[in-house]
DNA sequence: ATGGCTACGATCCGTAGA
């Protein structure tokens, strides 16, 4: 079984690549983020003959985020249960006997700022929703645009970046605390190469030169760390013409 | 030099992303 996750950055944008993607790398689940379009406008058509079934909570021009399955997918949840949030960025399912989460963290924008404070009381929120749902679901995988770097290897200017909003004590404490709750970084879980990123700037050639973070994750818990034998980061997508500024992170179970 | 792209929804520029 294959888990993904991709921000797409506009799934009107990028829907020739999501559908070219899709059947070149044959996943079995995809966590979407950043649709930037609302459930009315939701591609289901397109993703059906591709396959896939799906399930969305989306909004106009920000945020939005999608489950896509090639079997059902059961007990769809939005958001985190207690934490009002008008932004669409939290949708929840459960397929082939796993519970997914597709998260896409807010971004923070500068540290301290309004933005850097929700994204922290996001993170306790969702810390805490978490602890919860691994008790009711040993099967837990949690994948997403999580918006954090949470090592200096992570960052290919750990110079540069110190102290900045994605790799900030705070934030770097509220990633290490999901960590803590026993989901596994499934990336980690293996040999990978140096300077591996998930993200790169559009300005300054950044993925020409390799200037990214790795901010997109599949955390799995303990009994699905157990089945997994693989996590990649598949650059191709960001190689193509207009590509999102972020590229599929791949997850595989036995 | 705090810019540089890209997407969006509004106009021919502002907001947001990371």
């Amino acid at each position: 079984m294959k888990l993904a996750t991709w921000n797409v950055n506009s799934l009107k944008v990028r829907l020739p690549h999501l559908t070219d993607w899709l059947q070149a790398a044959q996943p079995d689940v995809v966590c979407l983020q950043e649709l930037k379009l609302e459930d009315a406008k939701f591609p289901r058509d397109e993703l059906a003959a591709a396959g896939y079934s799906a399930a969305c909570s989306g909004q106009k021009t920000y945020n939005g985020v999608a489950i896509l399955a090639r079997t059902p997918l059961d007990d769809v949840q939005t958001g985190i249960p207690g934490f009002e949030d008008e932004q669409r960025r939290v949708i929840a399912a459960t397929v082939g006997g796993a519970r997914v989460v597709c998260l896409y963290a807010p971004n923070g924008q500068a540290v301290g700022s309004d933005k850097y404070e929700y994204k922290l009381r996001w993170y306790a929120a969702l810390r805490e929703w978490l602890g919860s749902e691994l008790a009711r679901h040993p099967h837990l995988a949690v994948l997403g645009d999580l918006n954090i770097a949470p090592e200096d290897r992570d960052v290919h200017d750990p110079k540069a970046w110190e102290g900045q909003v994605h790799v900030s004590g705070p934030e770097r404490e509220a990633f290490r605390a999901l960590l803590g709750l026993g989901l596994k970084d499934s990336f980690r879980l293996f040999e990978q190469p140096e300077k591996s990123y998930s993200w790169w700037d559009y300005r300054m050639m950044g993925f020409r030169r390799n200037a990214g973070l790795r901010i997109d994750f599949v955390l799995l818990s303990p009994a699905l760390a157990a089945r997994c034998t693989a996590c990649t980061i598949d650059k191709a997508p960001r190689k193509l013409e207009r590509p999102s500024d972020h590229t599929p992170v791949i997850a595989e179970l036995a």
